[in-house]
DNA sequence: ACTATGACAGACG
DNA sequence: TCGTCTGCCATAG
């Protein structure tokens, strides 16, 4: 296993700022993931206190299992969802 | 060593 | 815009 990775993925997604949502790919390739299938493992593992529901996918859709959950958590942090999907183009968390 | 599976992404039709 | 297929890397059986 990779504790490394592990830690850096917790922290980027830590990272992310209330109102804000990044996607599996940008965790990756902000925590040097090699692919984001593996930052999916992660949250699945140490999800506990971390800000998961601020991660979505390329699309701008919650992962499957998540369902509603997570765009309920979201609206709640003011960042809307429309039809069950939230706009990237404007929430899109962007590090700088 | 091989196959199947998974909190995904990008290309295609 | 949506559904499907393929590529991706790590784990489990």
């Amino acid at each position: 296993m990779d504790e490394a990775l592990h830690e850096r993925v917790r922290d980027v997604v830590a990272a992310i700022p209330e109102g804000r949502v990044a996607t599996y790919g940008d965790i990756a390739a902000l925590a040097g993931a090699p692919t984001p299938r593996l930052v999916g493992r992660v949250l699945r593992e140490d999800g506990g206190d971390l800000p998961w529901h601020r991660v979505l996918r390329a699309t701008g859709k919650p992962a499957d299992h998540l369902g509603g959950e997570q765009l309920a958590r979201l609206a709640d942090e003011g960042v809307p969802a429309r039809d069950g999907r939230v706009e990237l183009g404007r929430y899109r968390w962007d590090p700088r």
